[in-house]
DNA sequence: GAGGTGACTGCGA
DNA sequence: CTCGCAGCCACCT
């Protein structure tokens, strides 16, 4: 834990997040009793995309279940297609029912 | 060593 | 309903 970085902290949970459900930023970062540092957690998204293997940053999203960090993936139809191909409904960049794809590891872990 | 940055959140108006 | 402000803290230069 204390060895691991925070972004490996939030790479790790975020790789846990089951296909088809998402997450919220918040929900990570009080799940790594950093609920006040809920930045923390988008910030180090930021850098998954250099980190290895690939975190599945499109599971990951604000707590309105807007694709906040779309535009991190390159092109913004993309986060939302690959929600879409996992079985999450999106609709105008927003996860559509989202409390019930909602996963949250405080919970769920 | 100090300063700036940010894929967020919650509350107030 | 929408808009704005302040707090939060690890990582980078």
């Amino acid at each position: 834990m204390d060895k691991l970085s925070f972004y490996e902290q939030v790479y790790q949970v975020v790789r846990l997040i089951p296909k088809g459900r998402v997450s919220s930023y918040g929900a990570i970062a009080a799940y790594l009793g950093t609920r006040g540092s809920s930045r923390m957690v988008g910030y180090a998204m930021n850098a998954a995309h250099t980190a290895y293997p690939l975190v599945p940053a499109q599971r990951v999203v604000n707590r309105n279940g807007l694709l906040t960090g779309k535009f991190h993936f390159g092109t913004e139809n993309l986060m939302q297609q690959l929600l879409e191909n996992e079985g999450v409904k999106v609709e105008n960049d927003k996860i559509k029912d989202f409390k019930v794809v909602f996963w949250d590891p405080s919970i769920e872990l």
